[in-house]
DNA sequence: CCTCTGCTGAGAGGA
């Protein structure tokens, strides 16, 4: 009953599973387990306002308190019910709550924000640095703060927002006074100042007037993660404090959060709230009493001291707000729909600068499309408002794809889960356990340490080098106990059987005496930017309008009759003579673009030059003046072009991490052209304008450069693997834009059974194609000989796919040794007849240029051999019998990662062989992985499979149909080994 | 039945 990837446990951090649900007036018993045998139960007595608590059947929940026999009571006095921990829950969304739970929601499912927050980022970046160089002078704050103006990410800020570098220094000088009037008067001063602490013990007295002084700031933006209480967050400082009660004569130290704010002073229920979360999520670190906020206006130090009521309350509202993330699709009847949020408040005060306005309307409409039983006038008015400029199509696109990015985001979330660090242990996961800090931590730029870490003498080493964990890796750092989780983030550098090296975000040098885990990162992504594109999508204003009008409404695309008023005259000439280079369909391809008033789509089928064809279309519109906006889903694609567009002194601007892009293209970064000198706005408004052609992934839409400039062309590579929200990303910033793709290879990836078959695999491509005046096919190919090339043809493209040359028609692979090969072999088969390897010398054979069955090389060089199999598994263990260094440069890999890629020849293996009439797997029944499996050859395909089995497969079984007729099967001689066992087993007796 | 790539964070403020 309970599913594979949930994690039960008993003790401090427990995980109970909620069996039953009984509910009376006033109170709720839950019957709950924390074995996954689900025996024995144990129940939890809700009440006195935590029998509101949203806890469902299937629910995990931590119990806080203590149980009596088994029997737990949370009440107004004692206890704690923490509804799904493990989902962490940030301090600053829940005490937006306490004002608006719906926009807190919407907050979490959306991206978004308002821009108007750079101040007080860049007066909390002073004062941190302040408090790391231990000087709060005028002198120093002055210079801090000039240092923060100028460096990369507040320039990008600046630059967004389109506010000048003196406004903004003005505005921070502000501040800087109070700043050095707070560190004298509370630092560690000679007279330190007196606040009134109220603490609510019973022992205690009240409203005692207590004398608190800072001794130290120790921890800047210390991140926690607790997953005790289901919270996260960053405290802005965590200060050591001595507090001196008058009452008592005892001096106490404590460590404490201090919570900065730039704004009023308004020691609102909000900020107390964010404090007293602090001191929750903090409570295993150092067991705070109490936190504080500073106002930085006025360098004024309130105390909160949280009492039991206050963090009952929290986390109640933290209870609430994670059913309402966890749920928002209900399922009914074996179909998914969103579910409803908490209702619209309408208060003008709070909902005016509302970030999620429009997510709240849309999402509201979306619900509950016609909304003819509103009642209330004002939630219409406010509904027209911000929706009225959208159709019944428009609001049902939004619906339909955020129900399928709720979907998928919910299996995502699934399947990660028990990826979550503090639930895994070091034999399930990529892990390194039991490190300590060896050696000095070095500073390698701002904000990047570099650290050592050597596996303590007491435990017995297995090797670092077998943790699963590699070089480039994303690693999270977290204590041993499971204490301190999270406390640093970063990349692994070298691993050797005794020590990692890795960079990471903060200095963990203070915690020399403590054992360490390094976890691999998986990452969970959401699906943040495709929401916050669809949201996009449906905003009223000239960019949106345009977009949705295609994309929705699927409004023709419209093209000019000629093409003399697009060139300009001077480059008539530049233009003919690129031209000269392609053949006739990417003639027309070309023509086709410039002449688009709205979009093209390019079908590349394989091997047909997609990447030479975007190159010149690139080169092209260059050439004519215009600007560019060149983008693909993945880096490796981005710089695939770039790397042929360098060759032609086109110059761009490359967007990105540099960790991802490729070497020869790092110059061309925005991080590596900085390093050169960019120091003021005008500098940075410079580099962002200065080339036509810039370059990014689709998921790079956030950068500061697109919130002001726009492009005359946006082209998408890899278009027809592009889910539709992502894809749509890049075309908000460009007149017209042009996608390239293949709809008969491979589509974007779901993982989401029921948002696949809602059509959540459909890309803007495929969507799009229906306009058949927009799509140009490049079906001339030069990539794969003629007898590949049936292949998939017959598969696919119904004889479409041409030739571009009989060159490429009749090339084929050359093996310098086969003769000795075949002698050699021919001699094994003379000295054991029984092991006739004539089959072998006859796959061998270059003018057998498909065969479905295997062969060795005799004479290939590594590098020109890919091996492909559907799945990781039988790659790993291919992978372990191609060690011998002759195979290094063999390159193995999944089919889905060698799409938009060849090789001279291939070996694919289809690893299937099942003699039961059991489950098919999915992947061999997608038609465009087969054609992808079999179109990456250029002169010799090889497959290895076995013949029955695949049959079940449709697609498989005509491609077999064609083998068969072609007389391109060897089916005689099964083998008992595996096949591609004995192919290599060949291969390394006579080594390539 | 097991295929895949994107991207950080949380918060910065105002009612």
């Amino acid at each position: 009953r309970v599913p594979d990837h949930v994690i039960l446990s008993g003790g401090l951090n427990n995980r109970y599973w909620v069996l039953e649900v009984e509910e009376r007036p006033g109170h709720k018993t839950l019957t709950i387990s924390c074995s996954k045998s689900l025996h024995p139960t144990e129940t939890c007595l809700l009440k006195d306002g935590w029998e509101m608590t949203p806890v469902c059947c299937g629910d995990v929940v931590h119990m806080e308190g203590h149980s009596d026999s088994g029997a737990w009571l949370v009440d107004r006095e004692q206890g704690f019910l923490v509804l799904l921990p493990d989902s962490l829950i940030s301090g600053t969304s829940i005490s937006s709550s306490i004002r608006c739970m719906r926009r807190a929601v919407l907050g979490d499912i959306f991206d978004g924000g308002s821009k108007q927050m750079l101040n007080g980022t860049i007066v909390h970046e002073v004062f941190q640095r302040a408090a790391t160089a231990k000087d709060f002078s005028l002198e120093t704050l002055s210079k801090l703060a000039d240092q923060a103006l100028h460096s990369p990410q507040y320039l990008g800020d600046m630059y967004t927002l389109g506010v000048s570098q003196e406004e903004m220094k003005r505005e921070l000088h502000d501040y800087l006074p109070s700043l050095e009037h707070w560190a004298k008067e509370y630092l560690s001063s000679p007279a330190p100042k007196t606040i009134s602490l109220k603490i609510r013990a019973p022992s205690r007295c009240q409203d005692s007037a207590t004398v608190v002084t800072v001794t130290e700031l120790a921890d800047i933006e210390e991140n926690v993660w607790s997953p005790r209480f289901g919270l996260k967050g960053k405290i802005d400082v965590t200060a050591r404090v001595r507090i001196q009660r008058r009452s008592h004569r005892t001096l106490e130290e404590k460590t404490v959060p201090l919570e900065l704010k730039t704004g009023k002073e308004s020691n609102s229920i909000e900020h107390r709230s964010q404090v007293i979360l602090y001191t929750l999520m903090s409570l295993e670190r150092y067991n705070p009493e109490a936190g504080f906020l500073l106002y930085l206006k006025t360098g004024n130090l309130h105390p909160v001291v949280p009492t039991h009521m206050d963090r009952r309350e929290l986390l109640k509202l933290r209870n609430t707000l994670v059913h309402y993330i966890h749920n928002c699709v209900d399922k009914e009847k074996k179909r998914s729909r969103l579910s409803r949020l908490p209702d619209i408040l309408t208060n003008r005060q709070t909902c005016q600068y509302c970030p999620q306005k429009i997510n709240c309307a849309l999402y509201e409409r979306a619900v509950d499309g016609n909304s003819a039983d509103v009642s209330e006038d004002v939630v219409r008015d406010f509904l027209q408002l911000e929706t009225g400029h959208l159709t019944p199509p428009h609001l049902s696109y939004f619906s339909h794809w955020l129900l399928l990015c709720c979907l998928e985001a919910a299996t995502m979330e699934a399947k990660n889960g028990r990826k979550r660090v503090w639930l895994r242990t070091e034999k399930n996961g990529s892990c390194v356990g039991n490190v300590q800090l060896s050696g000095p931590v070095t500073i390698q730029s701002e904000g990047v340490f570099l650290h050592r870490f050597q596996r303590s003498s007491a435990v017995l080493q297995k090797g670092l080098a077998n943790s699963g964990l590699a070089s480039g890796d994303r690693i999270v750092v977290s204590d041993q106990e499971g204490r301190l989780v999270g406390l640093a983030t970063g990349y692994l550098c070298e691993v050797s059987r005794t020590c990692v090296s890795c960079t990471l975000d903060r200095d963990l040098s203070k915690f020399s005496g403590v054992l360490f885990r390094l976890d691999g990162d998986e990452g969970v992504v959401g699906l943040s930017t495709h929401l916050t594109n669809l949201s996009r999508l449906m905003e009223n204003g000239q960019d949106s309008d345009r977009l949705r009008e295609l994309v929705v409404d699927l409004r023709p695309p419209e093209f000019i009759s000629n093409l003399s008023s697009v060139l300009p005259r001077e480059a008539k000439d530049t233009v003919a003579n690129i031209l000269k280079g392609l053949n006739k369909p990417q003639k027309q391809a070309m023509k086709k673009v410039l002449l688009s008033k709205d979009y093209t789509l390019i079908v590349g089928m394989p091997g047909t030059g997609k990447t030479t064809t975007i190159c010149t279309l690139v080169r092209i519109l260059h050439a004519c003046g215009f600007s560019v906006l060149l983008t693909s889903y993945t880096h490796s694609a981005v710089d695939n072009i770039l790397l042929k567009l360098k060759r032609f002194r086109v110059g761009f601007l490359r967007l990105g991490q540099g960790q991802k892009v490729h070497p020869d293209i790092l110059p061309y970064t925005e991080e590596s052209i900085r390093k050169k000198g960019v120091h003021t706005l005008s500098d940075l408004e410079q580099l962002y304008n200065k080339e036509l052609v810039v370059a990014t992934t689709c998921m790079g839409i956030k950068h500061p450069i697109f919130t002001r400039r726009r492009f005359d062309f946006c082209i998408v590579d890899e278009a027809s693997q592009i889910s539709q929200p992502i894809c749509m990303g890049p075309l908000f910033y460009a007149k017209r834009f042009v996608l390239v793709g293949d709809h008969q290879q491979l589509p974007p990836i779901v993982q989401n059974q029921e948002a696949r078959s809602l059509g959540m695999d459909e890309s803007l491509f495929k969507r799009l194609e229906l306009h058949s005046e927009a799509v140009v096919q490049l079906n001339v190919q030069y990539r794969m000989n003629r007898q590949i090339m049936s292949l998939s043809n017959s598969l696919m493209y119904e004889g479409r796919l041409e030739c571009g040359s009989e060159r490429a028609a009749t090339a084929l692979l050359t093996l310098p040794f086969l003769v000795s090969v075949q002698s050699e072999l021919s001699s094994y088969s003379k000295t054991d007849p029984q092991h006739d390897l004539a089959w072998i010398q006859a796959t061998l054979l270059p003018s057998n240029p498909v065969c479905f069955l295997d062969c060795s090389m005799a004479g290939c060089k590594p590098s020109d051999i890919g091996v492909i199999a559907p799945y990781r598994l039988q790659l790993k263990s291919i992978s372990a019998l191609l060690q011998s260094s002759a195979f290094t440069g063999v390159e193995v890999n999944t089919v889905d990662r060698y799409q938009g890629r060849d090789k001279s020849l291939i070996v694919f293996s289809f690893v299937k062989s099942t003699a039961e009439e059991g489950n098919l797997g999915e992947l061999l029944k997608d038609w465009r992985r087969l054609n992808v499996a079999i179109t990456r050859a250029k002169h010799k395909l090889l497959m290895v499979g076995s013949a029955t089995t695949l049959r079940r497969y449709a697609p498989v079984e005509k491609l077999l149909n064609h083998l068969q007729q072609e007389n391109m099967i060897s089916l005689k001689h099964m083998l008992k080994l595996g096949a591609t066992t004995k192919l290599f087993y060949i291969c390394n007796i006579k080594s390539c």
